[in-house]
DNA sequence: CTAATTGCAAATCGTTTGCATGGAC
DNA sequence: GTCCATGCAAACGATTTGCAATTAG
């Protein structure tokens, strides 16, 4: 794979901010410094690097809003590979205690804990649901 | 407002599924019951039912995929009105023993912890970007 | 030189909205 | 009867894709 400049401005980017940017306000900032680049190549390359595992995105894979009508205390186990998130129940993570660094954010409703990892069908190389056209292998 | 038959279905659907259905999902499932649902009054049926408090979505809050190249262990703080996220270290987060009830799901990668409230900005009542319209007051 | 990458524009997909009809209260 | 909820179709926004031109190695 190549080092181009728009990928290594837009890894500068994503690396240097702490707000979690989505691809538009990558792209936004890239542009102040690489004029040309164009929205899908700041699609792409963030994709490129989260395979790399250089980056990662927030919480479940995305592809639609999904719902969870658990009201209970509950925490989740999320395929960072297909998506599929599971529920599991756990007494001491239901006791957790918030730290002042997380409560100066605001007021504190829940905590969950997410659990992230490759689940049983990815791993066996059946995905039920891949991500995308699945760029397949990463060279 | 009003119990209408397809918002108790959609309602029952969510309720019973353990999979974390999307609207899509949740739409063809409530159709074997209710042929002549449509999918709009699915979404409409979840949000309301959301904002009622008795269903929730998962992770941050919907808007565009988010990257995050923080690859240190850390833990986030995520208002449900907004979506804003925000990081926070913990090492007693770090240290988290992973329970078998979600080992067996897959090869665990990692466990995060996500706290869940309001924003102080949202509590305040001035979010900077709130979640679609704003259906507003719920009667 | 050659394959990978870019930028553009068009295509897709998930989700939302405007509007007229139908149904709950 | 009144107003809220529904279904439909069109509108939207975020993300992806095909393709020809460009560039890194």
């Amino acid at each position: 794979m190549k080092l181009t400049h728009q990928r290594l401005e837009i890894f500068r980017e994503v690396a240097s901010s702490s707000e979690h940017p989505n691809a538009e306000a990558v792209f936004r900032a890239v542009q102040s410094r690489v004029p040309t680049v164009s929205l899908d190549t700041v699609y792409r390359a963030l994709w490129l690097l989260t395979d790399l595992g250089l980056v990662s995105t927030l919480g479940p894979r995305r592809e639609s809003v999904r719902f969870d009508a658990n009201l209970g205390h509950h925490h989740h186990f999320v395929c960072v590979r297909c998506g599929l998130t599971r529920d599991f129940e756990n007494p001491a993570f239901d006791a957790l205690r918030i730290p002042p660094a997380a409560r100066r954010f605001g007021n504190v409703i829940v905590a969950q804990v997410e659990v992230r990892g490759v689940c049983s069908r990815c791993a066996s190389g059946k995905p039920l649901r891949s991500r995308r056209k699945e760029k397949s292998h990463v060279k």
